[in-house]
RNA sequence: GCGCCCGUAGCUCAGUUGGAUAGAGCGUUUGACUACGAAUCAAAAGGUCGCAAGUUCGAGUCUUGCCGGGCGCACCA
């Protein structure tokens, strides 16, 4: 709607412009004054053109001002210095806004920007260990991006890949069965917290590999046994990624995280996807293999920017990464080509697909290795146009090399659609290490944090971290309501969601968010909480005023004097309009993947109703149309937060 | 050594493709519950945007150099 406004305006004014100056301009810059008095859109075009046409932007603007006076949703034009400011018929704005959210539409235009289908691929951790806050915040990105996309009306399948044939499985299997003794049955009678249970012994395997030379080499053992199949480390192998993949889902279920699809990298191997694309890569000669020196015997991709036989050898090897090892198997990154080609559709294969039990009324699949008849038509997933891989910024490098890879196989605009979404780790401050009882060394504690290890067993559980928060806003709601346990936990674990997820999402993606319990245990200030508190009393406004036997108002009412209480009331106003900018913000998102944006902007929303809320007592208001007005404005913004809190992955309690 | 990222209030962080007076939260100080529930609101104090040059109508934002910190650059993923 507003999007929709500016870009008449733009394209209106390109042309006037065009028309009195002769200057073609593709697109023009809108910013927003920094006070509503002065507009809801200011335009600085009139500086450039100064430059342009040598003449003052005062003088230019002004005539633009006249020029743009009469243009459809616009009430007046001033100008300020060279801005051109743009002031909206607010009546029927809101109005307009009202009616747009009753149809769920959020004040949105309807069509996405671009068509084709977009796959996501997120939380990918591997399946040999309970999940941590770093993991956390990699789920919670994706998901929220996901919603997003979803919003602006895209097509998006979510993919979470299990590594469950890699070298940390093969990990956790050489302690399970060579320092713990255990068989496939032993575990299976393992009770509790199977997740935490691997954990602990995940930490103690780089010391038994310290012990001995012969400890090492159990390692590649365990992991070609793994890979070869039908023996009992390969069974006490798929049992653990199992068992630990459906503990990751529950722990992301409990913050509502959910996937379509979960591609398994043992069908990458058993369905011989990987062999297709080593064909591909030889057939455009995108890798070749080393005869001599460090890398002799390898497949290689060569990822200097401009490979070429001048080049000498030594130093075209530092360019050099490994697809194929000498040993003959092949690199992560290897596998990882051929699971993008799958995912543009590029690589003429499929995976087999089964229905995966989740328990929750979301379909869940996952890659099988042999066709099931029983089994109902699996959508049709891959074939993306587009696809983002939620992965931390340590992994570029890698990355990059996928995406080479395509471009080297001649898969251009594959190349160019594949975005690397990125995002700094969570690390944790050298006090929560010590909260956690690490010992840590002199320099280390001098450090500004300290990296998660799973090696080291040293991090934050996120089962244990989500526990911790559901505690602290549990003994919040007993101080203040007296309601039946269940209730309370209900709410509790509602509140302590938003918490969490708020406070992962509102960092740019590029800071490192040094853990701190004080921080993320958190309830007062900018939080998911203050989000959701504004809600809830906007929604006891409404629930007061059916109790008390009147209606709520609706878009389609009539509100005679709606556009004067605007006028009149700059503030209010500056709600209404923040709130009709949600499309915005998201759309933004979708192009900056920063989704702190979309928690500042509910912040700020949920702040400025909150002071809307404590001016305007609406419910004893005793002129009528002045009471219907505001609770036209409370009901919209309030839909808008709920809407905003959505996306951002958080629900609103009944009560807080 | 090469590549990428970060230095903004006491602390933790925002700051759209360069735009109008650099913003939040926490903490500190002071005030507001007989109200739609105060998990709230109001007010105050707090800044050479790491340093120095440059680009221009305009720089926290772009360029270069320097200082300080982080992350990559495996026949691990």
């Amino acid at each position: 709607m507003l999007i929709a406004i500016t870009r008449e305006l733009e394209k209106n004014l390109i042309q006037k412009i065009a028309d009195r100056y002769g200057v073609h301009y593709e697109t023009l810059n809108f910013t927003i004054p920094p006070k509503i008095e002065m507009g809801e859109l200011a335009l600085p075009v009139a500086f450039d053109l100064a430059r342009k046409v040598k003449r003052p932007p005062a003088v230019i603007a002004g005539e633009l001002a006249s020029d743009a006076g009469a243009m459809p949703g616009i009430w007046k034009v001033d100008v300020a210095g060279g801005y051109l400011n743009f002031h909206l018929d607010r009546g029927a704005f809101t109005l307009e806004l009202a009616q747009s959210i009753e149809r769920q539409q959020f004040g949105r235009i309807s069509e996405p920007d671009q068509a084709g289908k977009i796959i996501v691929e997120h939380t990918n951790i591997n399946p040999n260990k309970a999940a941590h806050i770093g993991h956390l915040r990699n789920a919670t990105l994706g998901d929220s991006f996901v919603r997003c996309l979803r919003f602006l009306g895209h097509q998006v399948e979510v993919q979470n890949y299990l590594d469950n044939t890699g070298v940390q499985v093969a990990d956790v299997v050489v302690g399970l069965e060579r320092m713990e003794n255990k068989t496939v049955d032993d575990l299976a009678g393992v009770k509790g917290k199977f997740d935490y249970y691997c954990w602990d012994v995940y930490a103690r395997v780089a010391d038994f590999y310290q012990k001995s030379e012969e400890n090492r080499k159990l390692r590649s053992l365990t992991l070609q046994a793994i890979e070869k199949g039908d023996n009992s480390t390969a069974e006490v192998a798929e049992h653990v990624a199992m068992r630990i993949a459906k503990a990751h889902l529950k722990t992301m279920a409990r913050i509502n995280v959910q996937y379509d699809l979960l591609p398994r990298e043992s069908e990458i191997l058993h369905l011989r996807f990987w062999e297709k694309a080593y064909q591909l890569l030889k057939e455009r000669r995108s890798i070749y293999f080393v005869e001599e020196g460090k890398n002799r015997g390898c497949w290689v991709m060569n990822t200097a920017e401009q490979a070429g036989s001048a080049v000498p050898r030594e130093e075209a090897e530092d360019d050099e990464k490994i697809i194929v090892r000498s040993d003959g198997t092949v690199t992560y990154v290897g596998k990882d080509i051929a699971y993008q080609l799958w995912k543009f559709g590029l690589l003429g294969l499929d995976f087999n697909y089964a229905l995966f039990e989740t328990g929750n009324d979301h379909p869940l699949w996952i890659t099988a290795r042999e066709k099931d008849p029983e089994s109902t038509q699996p959508p049709a997933f891959g074939h993306a146009d587009r696809v983002y891989n939620v992965i931390d910024s340590r992994q570029a490098y890698l990355q990059n090399i996928v995406v080479q890879g395509l471009k080297a196989l001649g898969f251009e605009k594959e190349a160019a659609n594949s975005v690397h979404f990125s995002y700094e780790m969570v690390a944790l401050t050298p006090a929560c290490c010590e909260e956690l009882g690490f010992p840590l060394s002199e320099q280390d504690r001098k450090r500004p944090f300290v990296e998660v290890s799973g090696r080291k067993g040293l991090g934050v559980k996120a089962d244990d971290l989500l526990d911790a928060l559901v505690q602290k806003v549990l003994t919040e709601i007993r101080a203040r309501h007296e309601l039946p346990e269940e209730e309370s936990e209900k709410i509790a674990r509602i509140v302590a969601v938003g918490a969490l997820r708020y406070f992962l999402l509102r960092f740019a993606r590029n800071t490192i968010i040094a853990f701190d319990f004080k921080e993320a245990l958190n309830l007062d200030g900018e939080t998911g909480l203050y989000v959701q508190y504004a809600v809830v009393r906007a929604k006891n406004i409404f629930r007061k005023l059916l109790e008390s036997g009147e209606d709520c108002p609706k878009a389609s009412d009539s509100y005679p004097d709606l556009g004067e209480f605007l006028t009149g009331n700059d503030e209010i106003w500056e709600i209404v309009y923040l709130a009709a900018r949600l499309p915005e913000i998201v759309r933004q998102i979708a192009q900056s993947l920063e989704l702190g944006q979309l928690c500042k902007y509910a912040f700020s929303l949920a702040q400025k109703f909150n002071l809307f809320y404590h001016r305007h007592h609406i419910l004893s208001e005793t002129d009528k149309r002045r009471k219907q007005n505001l609770l036209l404005v409370a009901d919209l913004v309030s839909r808008q937060l709920e809407e905003a809190l959505y996306l951002l992955g958080c629900e609103v309690p009944p009560k807080m």
